[in-house]
Formats: C-alpha cells, structure tokens, sequence
DNA sequence: TGCCAGGCCGGGT
DNA sequence: ACCCGGCATGGC
C-alpha cells in the first residue's frame, strides 16, 4: 500500500504524460481570470468562452470597462454564461471589493498571504471557496489547491477519498500530501478538469482509456456518489 | 427529450 | 449543522 503522497505524485505523471502541461487557466490577465471563475460556476467553459467574447468586444475585460457598463448590458453580455442575473451581482460584487481594496487592480492584492485573500474573497458575495481558490491560485499566484466536482468525484471513484468528503477536506488532502508549488498546483488541477470532462462525466464510467485507469481498485461504481 | 455542466446562496428543518 | 430548491443557457 503506497502512501497517498505517492499515489498523488504518480497519478499527476499519469496525466501529465498524457496530455502535457496545461497552460491553465483560460485567460491573459488576472481580471479576465476572476470573471471567468465566476462564471463558470455550474456552467460548461464553452458557455463563459461566449460570455467572455462578449464582454472583451464592450471592452468590458478589465476593471474600468466593466465599472462602466449598467447592469442591463452587463446581463445582455454574460447571458450565454447562464444564471446571468446571479451572476452579474457577483460581478457587481466583486467590482465593489475590488474597488475598495486594490483600487481596482487585482496586481495590487498580491502583497497579500493567501489565508487573507480567500477570506477576502470568500467574503464577498457569490464567491464561494472554489471560486476563491481558482482566484487566489490562478490570477494571484498564490499556493491555494482548487476543488471541483471532478476532483471529489475522480478521487471518491477511485476510493482514495470518501464520497462524504467536504471541499476543506479534499483540499487539505491534496495539500497535505503534496509540495507546496504553484505551478504543480496549478497543473494538477488543470489536468483533473481535463480528465473528468473526457473520462468521469457523471453517470459515464467510460474508464477505458483514461490515464487514470491503473488507479483504480475496483469497478467504478456510479451510485455511490452523490456525498 | 432530458440530463448535464469547472457553484453558491438563502430559507427551511 | 445539514438539506434542498433555485438559478439559466447551450451541447449532446
């Protein structure tokens, strides 16, 4: 029985040797990052990919620009993203926060630890500890590991993790049994998303080619989800 | 056609 | 402290 730091380390080379280096997140500046880690809440990347679009032709990208649309226009923008009026208060929301703390300019924030900018974030609402994390890791920099549906239902298939889990307690598994390295952090992530959107869809097993599959201890077995 | 997607909040037990 | 409905569009 190896520990779970090894296995961590092993099923990463899996994945990394499969796909290659990620090069998350989506996005070429720290605000555009933020925005989509909003809205990609629930929602298919294909569908913020629009949004997106969107909003960078209102030249609505960067902090200024978005300040300066109403939230009409705003919604009208974000639409394809779906839960577009939730989602515009949390834009609004986070517009606000980072008006008063950075002056708009989430660079600023990177003074910060990340114990003080996840409880910044989580502080405002519409963000949530994933979005948070996402925010802190991929826009900041800053050594937070990031949870997903996929992360707590690859891991829980593969038993390495219990279906009951909470989000702090997969992320304090992941960060207790790997090193502290934005970068690892980063691509670990990004290769989870880019296997549980190919291999570990909900009610599919569809494991036969995943670059997990060695991983596994048993048949997978779909109704023991839902923790 | 129905189910699903890179969550989160608020109101009810 | 959980549990659950609501939120909304686009793809398969």
């Amino acid at each position: 029985m190896a520990k779970n730091s090894e296995i961590l380390k092993l099923m990463y080379e899996a994945m990394l040797s499969r796909f290659g280096h990620q090069r998350w997140w989506p996005g070429d500046t720290p605000f555009e990052v933020a925005v989509g880690a909003v809205l990609t809440q629930n929602t298919s990347w294909s569908n913020v990919e629009k949004a997106i679009a969107n909003l960078r032709a209102l030249g609505a990208l960067e902090y200024e620009g978005m300040r300066y649309l109403d939230r009409d226009a705003l919604c009208a923008a974000i639409r394809p993203a779906g839960y577009f009026n939730q989602k515009a208060n949390k834009l609004l929301h986070l517009l606000d926060w980072l008006g008063e703390n950075g002056g708009g300019k989430i660079e600023s924030l990177s003074e910060q630890g990340v114990q003080s900018l996840r409880e910044g974030l989580l502080s405002i609402n519409g963000i949530g500890p994933e979005t948070a994390d996402s925010i802190v890791l991929y826009a900041l920099n800053k050594p937070t590991f990031v949870v997903d549906a996929y992360t707590h239902r690859i891991f829980a298939r593969h038993e390495i993790i219990s279906p009951e889990s909470t989000y702090y307690e997969i992320k304090d598994f992941f960060e207790g049994n790997l090193p502290t390295d934005v970068d690892l952090f980063k691509d670990f992530h990004a290769q989870i998303v880019t296997v549980g959107k190919r291999f570990c869809r909900k009610r599919e097993p569809a494991c036969d080619d995943c670059p997990l599959k060695e991983f596994l201890s048993g048949p997978v077995k779909l109704q023991e989800e839902r923790g």
